[in-house]
RNA sequence: UGGGGAGUCGCCAAGUGGUAAGGCAUCGGAUUUUGAUUCCGACAUUCGUAGGUUCGAUCCCUACCUCCCCAG
């Protein structure tokens, strides 16, 4: 096999650590980097550093030269500031999509060309194949852990300068070899929260940006059941947090966020996890991104995720055009929630996708 | 004020003489590169207060306190 000059991008965690072990075995000319992109103004835990530190000791392990950089800014400009003006519209944004579209695929990328690599690596557990010119996303071999979801909204440019080593392997196996090469991190926990923030109270967190604005919590029907603290700190299908008790004359299941009214300040919540209101048969997407290089077709069967880590649902394009999708599923979906990612598979071959309406 | 009813965990709610069900909420954990969802676990030595009856009371009796309803 050739070799190549790879930088590989290095979280600390053991996906990522694994994923540069394996490179180096392939005899690669290979660069480790670590990003920090988030700086906050006064951070009682630092996670960062100590991910940094792990990256240095898995370095020193497997014989690697790593490097650092800070992509803050661009974090804050591009997928930040987006974050929390879809938030403010009463929408539920995934940061960590448009973090790999514009970060991890774009800033780290160029970083990387410039330096003179031909490609860059990351432990994400997704497959590329590459066919007549076109680089094809698919899903992990391991279903569990598959991250393609994340991936939908790359570039052919983007992906075909990507390189997933663990695309093929199971996370056990992963795990298995970062304890036989010794790896420092390697029962480390895997790593969850927003991709650069981390896991942290989350309306807390958001406090700091986006004021609380409370008002009320209503039935369909229009009871006053509670009071919320601000719209933009509930996702729809949300239980925990509402803090609805027990009610006169009513059955005994727990209550869900339905709907965001943002004219009237209202969070519209219902009762039971099975509530019409909660369900949904079409949905309408925009800001459309085929990875795979041209647009579904009309009619023609598909499958899709509304969020991640939800099984595959069957479903169909209805209609499309450049900037919108609409979609119609066999079955209804749960909670589908504006601002979220729809993303359509033909069987394993991710396809793109758009943001929910 | 007179008459009636009710006071059991943050909320709803069983139990009505034998030593406190359950649900919701909450908290902790598992899962998870999005705030979820889901799953697991924890959660009233105490039943408005003070006395009394009884071997023994949340459950019976008395007084008081509070709330609700109807009269006015």
């Amino acid at each position: 096999m050739p070799t190549s000059r790879i930088v590989v991008g290095m979280s600390g965690g053991v996906d990522s650590s694994v994923a540069a072990y394996l490179l180096k075995q392939q005899g690669h000319d290979l660069l480790g980097v670590f990003m920090r992109n988030w700086e906050e103004d006064n951070d009682r835990h630092c996670p960062a550093r100590q991910d940094f530190l792990d990256v240095l000791a898995v370095a020193d392990v497997i014989g690697l030269e790593v490097d650092a950089v800070n992509f803050s800014a661009e974090y804050r400009d591009r997928v930040f500031a987006y974050f929390l003006t879809e938030l403010q519209a009463g929408r539920t944004p995934n940061p960590d999509v448009l973090c790999n579209a514009e970060i991890k695929f774009k800033a780290f990328l160029d970083f990387a060309l410039a330096q003179g690599a031909e490609k860059i690596a990351t432990g994400h557990y997704a497959r590329l194949d590459v066919r007549d010119g076109l680089t094809r996303l698919l899903k992990a071999v391991d279903q569990t852990k598959d991250q393609s979801y994340f991936l939908y909204r790359l570039s052919q440019h983007q992906v075909s300068n990507a390189l997933f080593p663990l695309g093929e392997m199971l996370k056990t196996e992963v795990r298995r070899i970062a304890h036989e090469i010794h790896l420092p991190n390697a029962a480390k926990k895997d790593s969850t929260g927003i991709c650069f923030i981390g896991e942290r109270p989350f309306r807390a967190f958001l406090e700091q940006y986006l004021p609380k604005e409370p008002g009320v919590m209503q039935t369909p029907e229009g009871r006053v059941v509670g009071e919320h603290q601000g719209l933009m700190y509930y996702t729809l299908g949300q239980r925990q947090g509402l803090g609805i008790g027990g009610q006169k004359d009513s059955n005994d299941e727990p209550w869900f966020v339905a709907a965001k009214e943002m004219a009237t300040n209202t969070l519209v919540v219902v009762q039971g996890h099975d509530h019409p209101l909660l369900l949904s048969r079409t949905l309408t997407a925009t800001q459309l991104s085929w990875i795979s290089g041209h647009a579904p077709e009309a009619g023609k069967p598909c499958a899709a995720k509304t969020r991640y880590r939800q099984n595959d649902a069957p479903c169909h394009v209805q209609t499309l055009n450049d900037d919108t999708l609409t979609l119609e599923f066999e079955s209804p979906q749960w909670a589908v929630t504006p601002g979220q990612s729809v993303v359509l598979y033909d069987g394993d071959i991710c396809l793109g996708g758009g943001i929910i309406n």
